[in-house]
DNA sequence: GTCCCTGCAAATCCTTTGCACTCCT
DNA sequence: AGGAGTGCAAAGGATTTGCAGGGAC
């Protein structure tokens, strides 16, 4: 088992997390980070985001619209993702405590855990959907 | 509005992802595909994989371990993934039928569906897990 | 004939990794 | 001193895309 050594870095990026309500993906939380210590890389961003979820400080949030997002907030909320324009908003309410137990009597290993993503058209993008309902190229997620 | 005109291909792709109950990832369908049409691109098959997403017929699963899923069972059913080995399970139980107009209250949008992943130990891994509980990196997928 | 679809290869995007060096402890 | 963490750059993996030719309608 490895020791964790303390690193300003780090620190840094995790209040970064802890700060924001929206999903930075890893880049967004490089170019802020980027502000207090100028030299810091990409690399140990992604290090050290994947540290955090390991650690069950932070989530990641895949939902198959671009790069994977990352999320601080650990209180029961789930997801809601716009297929047209990727938007990632936070669903306050149901906290659903006892899914995990529901789920682990149809299962054959130990849940710790779960993620729900809901998808569907923000209201922006309600009015006009897209042909076939195709994402936009640009990075507008 | 675009026009859909029928190809062999995705015929092929359509069928060997409604015959298999397993998680397939594009590269899988692709070498399943390959045995038919020794010709076909992996391109073609993204192509396809996601054109079958955007038409209902089929689910894209992003967990945030290795590549994406494809499961063309739209039964109400969830998954399951290991978050050592990776492995990705189906749980049969729980039609949550009123999801969608529960978490519809509390959002701005249209939701038209969702998504739930449970994480955990399978029962292989449940017994010897990793440090930080970091996955392989082998494609143990 | 027109336009969609394919195969191929290159490009792109996201993420991880190897290495030499620095910073904690 | 020892080893974990960093910056940099290169590598890696997954997915998308441009284009010329082939197939559906």
């Amino acid at each position: 088992m490895k020791t964790l050594k303390y690193s300003r870095q780090r620190e840094s990026i995790k209040s970064c997390l802890m700060g924001r309500r929206d999903h930075p993906t890893a880049d967004d939380v490089y170019l802020t980070i980027r502000q207090e210590y100028p030299n810091i890389s990409l690399g140990t961003v992604y290090r050290n985001l994947n540290l955090l979820v390991e650690l069950g400080e932070a989530q990641k949030l895949s939902f198959g619209y671009g790069p994977d997002r990352f999320d601080a907030d650990l209180t029961p909320h789930y997801h809601f993702i716009c297929r047209q324009c990727g938007r990632v908003a936070d669903l306050p309410l149901m906290p659903f405590s006892d899914l995990d137990c529901k789920a682990q009597q149809c299962c054959d290993g130990a849940i710790d855990s779960h993620l729900i993503y809901f998808y569907g058209l923000c209201k922006a993008c309600g009015s006009s959907p897209a042909e076939y309902g195709r994402l936009p190229k640009d990075g507008s997620l």
